[in-house]
RNA sequence: GCCCACGUAGCUCAGUCGGUAGAGCGCUUCCUUGGUAAGGAAGAGGUUCAUCGGUUCGAAUCCGAUCGUGGGCUCCA
């Protein structure tokens, strides 16, 4: 007699070995035919395993996470099956699950994405076909020998522990896998193959180059033409475009990878920036501004000189090499040394809107995303050792506070200490449970990265999440044993000797260039009335209402409203359109009525009008709305 | 840096087989003076099609190089 526990507790008994299926079954046909895997005590495997001794299962359901991530790497074999049955000749590599769906790495002549419509045609044969997976165990030897023909498959096996390897077959294809998969093909209810671009065998440009398609897929056709529809989403948000359309900000090829910012995109950068001091004086910050150009004798100082010389504009003035700064910590380094310190100065909280170039790889350039020249919103903290974990909740309350000002959410991320690395095991032992404490006392949860911290000292990223549900590291706070060092920074303790301080790097912001590219494409361009460029263009009905209306345009600018004003011998349907697709948040129009009744028509950017409002009555809206930063639209 | 694609008016884009450059929007001027998502007309705008070179009687179009942009790879103190 067999007993398998399930979930709740409840057992099945069974004379002899059930396959997972089998219990499925028991439980409802219904159930059965969404469960795509199960644990085994803990073991991920498929279905079709038979259970012949005591155990617990645990069904994955296409509910699950887990389960489409398993369904994705089975479509990614039945892709793989349309592509050989389309094209014989081409060689499987790899073909992993990725965040939105999967890929595979195929050897074979390039395709373009004119050749995807025939390709799911095929793919939707076997997905019809509802083909088993079947697992074929194997030992080295023979699967190096099933794989004679495909030089690649063979390398991967010849790097594979001595024992079972593992095919799966459904039909007459297989493909070398560890798998689970599910129970056959049906399963992949929607597969959409994505694009297509070259991608080197093991990423090594020296080895040959494969065709890497990507592909997605879900469980039901409704979810994929969601998915679809964010992608949709994101493509019209795409900053580059709206950056144009509404004019913020351009590139030229004169300095490529380096932002232009027009008027409108300063009304945005600058009100960002005097958010971003206003909390930061509230949290005892100062601010400080260092040269973006110093000599080789620093670089070689803080060790840029040595590792991260490829990356830096360098230039030669009166036989002495300069280099413009790629980060601002060594300025920072020299400021802290202008004088002595006690230990009753610190922790000093220096912030810096440090503008930094980097010479990044002309293929990585995007946008706003990745540039050479552009600003962090950098602060150093120097502290005693003791202060670590305040000064880190600190900073974390600093974030949480700024994301949600923006209606960003986030997470965390904890990075420990990387195998190449500087200093003493007390140090990083120190270092990093100050870290964890802080992050412990933040009540947030937080991810481990084990090894994955930078060389001088552990680090927590901060990754948001944006309004389409896509993350984005921006903020991150690194812990640094190498540069006090290397600069010899000290302060008096209360012993009268010489210490060493402790010291962090933070951003919040990051990049304020990307952090604008991000904001963007988080609100679709429709920024809250604060961040707004221009806050509210008066609409002028006739020639004759001109003088009413630009007395009010003058009367708002006086009190703090960024304003534009519209007097083209233009329809008032044509100027509301116009003010609709630059996105201003308020419409104020003014006609005969309003002149005569000293009032504006408001209209907002959700099509409501409200006519009859005075200057007064909308000031008492706006100014408070502006100066609590309030994200939603104004209500009239 | 590597692979592929692309680069035509301020913006978005058309331009066939190689035959001598177009549209819409925007801009300017005029008419219209309007009530919440496009009123009408005329005109200017390209050093000739990213740049340089080549093939050709002739190149936006074909070839090569360079620069830039996009997607991907790689890199990322």
């Amino acid at each position: 007699m067999i007993k398998i526990t399930l979930p709740d507790g409840k057992i099945v008994e069974s004379e002899g070995p059930m396959s997972g299926m089998d219990v499925a079954k028991g439980i409802s046909e219904g159930f059965a035919r969404n469960c795509v895997a199960m644990e085994l005590d803990g073991r991920l495997t498929d279905l079709s395993t038979p259970i012949d001794t005591d155990t617990s299962v645990v069904f994955i359901t296409t509910r699950d996470e887990q389960g489409l991530h398993i369904m994705r790497h089975s479509a990614a074999h039945v892709m793989a099956e349309a592509i050989l049955n389309l094209y014989p000749q081409a060689k499987l590599t790899i073909g992993p699950v990725i965040e939105d769906g999967f890929y595979y790495d195929i050897d074979m002549p390039p395709i373009s994405e004119d050749d995807f419509s025939k390709i799911e045609e095929e793919v939707n044969k076997v997905i019809k076909a509802k083909k088993p997976f079947v697992r074929k165990a194997m030992t080295k030897a023979e699967a190096m020998d099933f794989y004679k023909d495909n030089p690649f498959k063979t390398e991967l096996i010849s790097e594979l522990e001595d024992g079972t390897i593992t095919i799966y077959e459904q039909g007459g294809f297989s493909d070398l896998c560890r798998g689970p998969h599910v129970p056959d093909t049906g399963l992949v209810k929607a597969l959409k193959l994505m694009k297509v671009s070259g991608a080197y065998w093991r990423g090594d440009s020296e080895r040959p180059m494969l065709q890497r398609l990507y592909g997605t897929a879900f469980f039901d056709k409704k979810e994929l033409k969601n998915y679809l529809y964010v992608l949709e989403e994101a493509k019209k948000r795409d900053h580059r475009k709206l950056g144009t359309a509404l004019d913020l900000f351009s590139f030229h090829e004169e300095a490529a990878g380096m932002p232009f910012f027009h008027a409108r995109g300063m009304e945005l950068w600058n009100a960002l920036l005097a958010y971003w001091r206003e909390e930061h004086k509230r949290a005892g910050y100062v601010e400080t501004k260092t040269p973006i150009m110093l000599n080789k004798s620093l670089w070689e100082r803080s060790g840029h000189w040595e590792n991260y010389r490829e990356n830096m504009y360098t230039s030669l003035i009166e036989d002495f090499d300069y280099a413009i700064k790629p980060m601002n910590c060594p300025g920072g380094m020299l400021l802290y040394k202008t004088r002595h310190h006690s230990y009753n100065d610190l922790p000093i909280r220096a912030g810096e809107i440090g503008l930094v170039h980097r010479h990044e790889l002309s293929g990585v350039l995007s946008g706003l995303f990745r540039v050479r020249a552009f600003h962090q919103d950098d602060a150093h903290i120097f502290m005693t050792p003791d202060m670590i974990e305040d000064e880190i909740i600190g900073v974390l309350q600093l974030v949480e506070k700024m994301y949600n000002t923006f209606g960003l959410g986030f997470h965390l991320e904890l990075s420990t200490r990387p195998e190449k690395s500087i200093g003493t095991d007390e140090q990083w032992e120190k270092a990093t449970a100050g870290l964890k404490s802080a992050l412990d006392k933040s009540g947030r949860e937080y991810k481990i990265n084990e090894g994955d911290g930078a060389f001088y000292g552990p680090k927590i990223d901060i990754h948001i999440k944006d309004a389409l549900g896509r993350t984005w590291q921006c903020g991150t706070i690194q812990l640094d044993m190498n540069l006090p060092e290397r600069f010899d920074l000290t302060y008096v303790g209360a012993d009268n000797q010489r210490h060493r301080p402790v010291m962090i790097h933070r951003v919040i912001y990051g990049s304020i260039e990307r952090f604008l590219g991000i904001l963007i494409e988080h609100y679709a361009g429709k920024f809250p009335l604060w961040l707004a460029p221009c806050q509210a263009v008066i609409l002028a009905m006739n020639d004759d209402v001109a003088g009413y209306a630009k007395e009010v345009k003058a009367r708002l600018e006086e009190a703090g409203m960024r304003m534009e004003i519209d007097l083209r011998a233009e329809s008032i349907n044509k100027k509301v359109r116009d003010a609709q697709l630059s996105k201003i948040p308020l419409m104020l129009t003014v006609g005969a009525k309003e002149e005569a009744n000293k009032t504006l028509a408001v209209r907002t950017l959700d099509g409501k009008v409200k006519y009859g409002v005075t200057l007064e009555g909308l000031l008492e809206k706006v100014i408070p709305h502006v100066q609590s930063r309030n994200p939603d639209l104004v209500e009239f």
